[in-house]
DNA sequence: GTATGATTCATACGAACGTTTGAATCAAGA
DNA sequence: TCTTGATTCAAACGTTCGTATGAATCATAC
């Protein structure tokens, strides 16, 4: 048997995952985990702290690694901006990387990731955001130089729209069959999914769209109806 | 003085885009609403018959619009695909009018749904989902007519992508300048950019990343550091 | 063996929650 | 004016929550 800490950081991951942060409470989880309520608080000083130290010590490694990889792909590319495929590939890696190591767990996790991603009125927001703040920098710099041609707003919209394809995909994967990491051969597909769409996302043409002539093309429809 | 059935949704739905549901008590929006704390229990039967007006009274119009404009186009395309820009449009024109007409209510409101999206444990769920039952559908059909060279799910995950970035942005909107959808002219911006990364992303090659080649080139950075 | 610091335990506390109740109040038709 | 049904109200209920406490237990070094 393992640990305490270790076993009500599993517990807890699970737990948080499956039924929602706030709708876990510390009794689910030291039950589930086998140990003192007690535990909790002596341990991680509260369920902030808990909640905190679940996705710390994930995240951690896999930021880490994001870094790494953008790093490499930066000095191979030398002077040259880093291939936009390449860019995507340093951030989805990671993440994917994790999925095939940790199993179920690590699917998990990265729902939990989502759920938190998408309240920013949680209590730990902030501690959450923290981890990302190199990430946010690195990536933004590595796409404003292979896309030179948009403006930085537009950089980081389109940046923010490939994390939401991300976060999506892992917070919904389980449940959407399209989208599921299960079997291996099939998160192959979503991998490889995500970097597609995100390539071609992020190098579309900026002026392709002309909302006017959509809206007078509504207009048009709507005011002559069959 | 509004009735109070209505002050009840008005409060209910600020105070859950801005704290979240599950930290939002019925004291809470009974307060703001200057009612009864049973109020909510006479008039909605419960919390979570609250929160389900909440997002129908704004989430039936707006949808009913999406599926209008959707025939629109379609009986405007006849026999050929409509266009992926009007399908987008289609998709997104409505919630971005209704920002328009609600002014920050509605910009809340979007909130409290992409909240909900991302939290598929939440009790409600089920019934926010059924408000979507025949969009999937719809747009679904409309997608894989435009993309005849995509698998179906192929063209399922990158609608979820699409519909990714619009929760995003409508979730982080308020906090992230570049997404921002104030004032006017730059929620102009982010619209047409919305559909301008979503249009190049789902007509994106789909033979058009390499997987095995990238991590090749991982490990053949890695392999020989500097 | 015993002293010591770390950990676990059963138990309790106070607060906040959603819900319920039954009386009070209001509005409107007979 | 009286009646009736709808609505509002103050108050309370039982539950569950996160946290705190102090004793019991364990591991380990002397």
């Amino acid at each position: 048997m393992s640990d305490t800490k270790t076993r009500l950081l599993d517990a807890a991951e699970a737990l948080f995952a499956d039924h929602g942060i706030a709708a876990t409470s510390l009794r689910d989880i030291t039950t589930q985990a086998e140990a003192n309520l007690a535990a909790v608080n002596y341990h991680f000083g509260g369920k902030d702290g808990l909640l905190t130290a679940v996705f710390g010590r994930r995240l951690r490694p896999v930021n880490q690694e994001r870094l790494e990889l953008l790093d490499a792909f930066e000095s191979a590319a030398g002077v040259s901006p880093v291939p936009l495929d390449q860019i995507l590939y340093a951030n989805l890696a990671p993440p994917f990387r994790m999925l095939d190591a940790s199993g179920e767990s690590g699917q998990r996790f990265m729902r939990i990731v989502a759920r938190i991603n998408a309240d920013p009125a949680s209590s730990i927001h902030q501690a959450f955001l923290r981890h990302f703040d190199e990430i946010r920098v690195r990536f933004l710099e590595a796409l404003a130089k292979a896309l030179p041609e948009l403006d930085a707003d537009e950089v980081e919209r389109r940046f923010h729209y490939s994390l939401a394809a991300m976060f999506h995909t892992f917070c919904w994967g389980p449940q959407i069959a399209c989208l599921c990491a299960q079997p291996h051969d099939h998160r192959e597909r979503v991998f490889t999914s995500l970097i597609e769409y995100g390539v071609a996302g992020l190098r579309a043409p900026s002026d392709g769209v002309d909302l006017d002539e959509l809206r007078g093309l509504e207009r048009a429809i709507k005011g002559v109806p069959a």
